[in-house]
RNA sequence: UGUCCCAUGGUGUAAUGGCAGCACUAGUGAUUUUGGUUCAUUCAGUCAAGGUUCGAAUCCUUGUGGGACAACCA
């Protein structure tokens, strides 16, 4: 497919300028740095679902592949068999093809390493670069000391070479317990780096791993593992996020210490994406998850990739999306109007346009013959000639939005109500000559009557007569019905999680999902199957969720159109 | 009283010593059988001080502000 994003269109034809990492790669280009490969990767850990952040990693590491005729890989980060299941591998691999991409041959496993790994850290101990501690956790941790003071080296940092072999050989064998143990590099206990005072490789963890089952009971740490990943598979270009920053000289001293060739990965860091009224953090996304206030991780209220597509967000408008907010280095929080724009503009251009009435009033056309059913030519979209046209039901009993009717109103209100018309789009001009209320004063009926003359395209005068108002409708007996669930953001504040000492479920928005039952849609909508898109004349994109059944319609409205009526309304 | 990173309209991102531009948001107007779309248009920015230079958002110095780092997590 063309993965070709508006913003590259953009890049070639006005020749916008690069972002600091395309710099960095041209540069590398320019003076043929390991031969002028790129070769980049997406590394996730599977211990969770994809979020909309990891998305702009996957555009960036794919785009980059993309636009420097390189590859991406796919690895996944599987070294810690506590946290780590194939459920999450699996819903990895569909949000990245579903995203549009596909990483270059088989996905890739830290743990498809772990042999030469473990070989690496032999030849480090060998070096005297790596040694075995005793020491316990909280021993480790406090001779670390602080940023601000030099840390204490341990009393095991300067065991023989044999004997850290041989310790080395029992831990993985088997012969000790979780904790007993460790490996680490020797480097520089008075660093400033935290990272560089004699970071542990390895850790005792028997545990079963979900692809290397019980063969291994000890597993690399993250900073040991990552950098000779990248090295094994030829990565040039390793791309993640700004907190890794600290933990780059670290990174390029265990490929340096087990390398003899030129080749070298180069380590470059880049803002993560922050989304207003929004939480990001795996750990909160969990929390939702767990305590019930979403309805699981494709929930169309989490910034998941699986919610997002299940809330109607097409794929094409998370690529733009990711490719509009730009990469750099600075702290950022983009604002969801941002995204919602970027799935307007998509849908806009795709998006078959259909009837829905979702708070339905009954409107009867009172001079329309009973019985009659008439089929108006409507337009599948405006902004797509080749989308064509269908055939809708029109008959004397129809519903409009309750909303769309008023006993007095405003000046400026362009629907209907008493002695105004109004054209029913695609229909005829109707205008309002009574309602029905029942006992509790509620308008159960509006009675209107039509000008026949000036149905839609009919080609005469009437039909070219300008009305101020335009409906949406459907026919009361024709039509069928449908639920609508109607998501609002999830938290009522621009930063839920930024503000210290208050929970972020504090700003829980307790109105992010409301469920009509009560809608009724045009026939044409009786086939629609999950993940279709539409939009519901004048109201919003909707797109049919999974729940869908052949008895029972469910749509979710993935965004309302551009509402400048509720603005005046305001005023 | 450490090391590293960052600082451009409300938000995001360009300008690579030479006219501060683009997008989103907000406002206004035109068009419109969607109060949508489209088009036009307005508001709005270089953290501060000093230095280098014919010329500084950009280079240097010093501040200020924000962030990351002290998991047997990644």
């Amino acid at each position: 497919m063309d993965n070709k994003t508006i913003n590259e269109e953009k890049v070639a034809k006005e020749g916008k300028s690069l972002n600091f990492i395309q710099q960095i790669i041209e540069d590398d280009l320019k003076n043929n740095v390991n031969d002028g490969r790129v070769l980049t990767r997406f590394p996730p850990e599977p211990n969770g679902y994809l979020h909309i952040g990891h998305a702009k990693s996957i555009c960036l590491n794919f785009s980059l592949a993309q636009q420097y005729q390189g590859k991406c890989n796919l690895r996944f980060d599987d070294t810690n068999p506590v946290k780590e299941d194939t459920e999450y591998v699996d819903s990895i691999m569909e949000d990245i093809q579903w995203l549009g991409f596909q990483w270059e041959g088989e996905p890739h496993y830290t743990s498809d390493y772990f042999d030469q790994l473990y070989e690496w850290a032999v030849k480090l101990i060998k070096d005297g670069k790596a040694y075995v501690d005793d020491q316990t956790a909280e021993q480790i941790s406090e001779q670390k000391k602080s940023p601000t003071e030099p840390g204490i080296e341990s009393p095991y940092r300067n065991r023989s070479v044999e004997e850290n072999l041989d310790l080395f050989e029992r831990m993985k064998n088997g012969e000790f317990k979780d904790g007993e143990k460790v490996l680490r590099a020797k480097i520089d206990m008075n660093s400033p780096n935290m990272h560089m005072r004699d970071p542990l490789m390895y850790r005792i963890m028997h545990a079963h791993h979900h692809r290397t089952g019980d063969k291994w009971c000890i597993y690399p740490m993250y900073d040991y593992a990552h950098g000779e990943s990248d090295y094994i598979e030829g990565i040039t270009h390793s791309i993640c996020t700004l907190e890794f920053e600290v933990h780059r000289p670290l990174y390029e001293w265990f490929v340096e210490n087990i390398t003899d060739t030129e080749y070298r990965p180069k380590q470059r860091e880049f803002a993560r994406l922050n989304l207003s009224y929004t939480v990001m953090s795996k750990r909160k996304l969990l929390e939702l998850v767990k305590d019930g206030h979403v309805n699981g991780w494709d929930d169309p209220r989490m910034p998941t990739v699986s919610g997002l597509r299940r809330r109607g967000y097409t794929p094409a408008s998370i690529r733009n999306f990711a490719d509009t907010i730009g990469v750099a280095k600075r702290d950022n929080v983009i604002d969801v109007a941002l995204l919602e724009h970027c799935v307007r503009e998509d849908l806009n251009k795709t998006a078959p346009r259909v009837m829905a009435v979702l708070d339905p009033v009954k409107v009867v056309l009172t001079n329309y013959p009973e019985e009659q059913v008439e089929y108006l030519t409507c337009e599948n979209n405006p902004e797509d000639p080749e989308a064509g046209s269908r055939e809708m039901p029109f008959t004397r009993e129809l519903y409009i939005e309750r909303d769309d009717f008023m006993e007095d109103a405003p000046k400026k209100y362009f629907r209907m109500t008493p002695g105004r018309e109004v054209r029913l789009k695609f229909g005829y001009i109707v205008m309002c000559e009574s309602v029905v209320k029942d006992a509790n004063g509620n308008i159960t009926e509006i009675h209107c009557t039509y000008d026949p003359k000036s149905k839609s395209g009919s080609g005469s005068e009437e039909s070219k007569r300008k009305v101020k108002g335009t409906l949406h409708w459907v026919s009361a007996t024709e039509s069928i019905p449908a639920e609508v669930r109607i998501y609002d953001r999830l938290f009522t504040d621009e930063a839920p999680d930024g503000k210290k000492g208050v929970d972020f479920k504090e700003f829980l928005n307790p109105d992010s999902l409301k469920i009509l039952t009560n809608c009724r849609v045009e026939p044409s909508l009786a086939n629609t199957k999950a993940e279709d898109h539409f939009q519901f004349q004048r109201l919003g994109y909707f797109s049919t969720d999974k729940d869908t059944t052949e008895g029972k319609l469910i749509f979710n409205r993935t965004v309302p159109l551009k509402d400048s009526w509720s603005k005046i309304k305001k005023k």
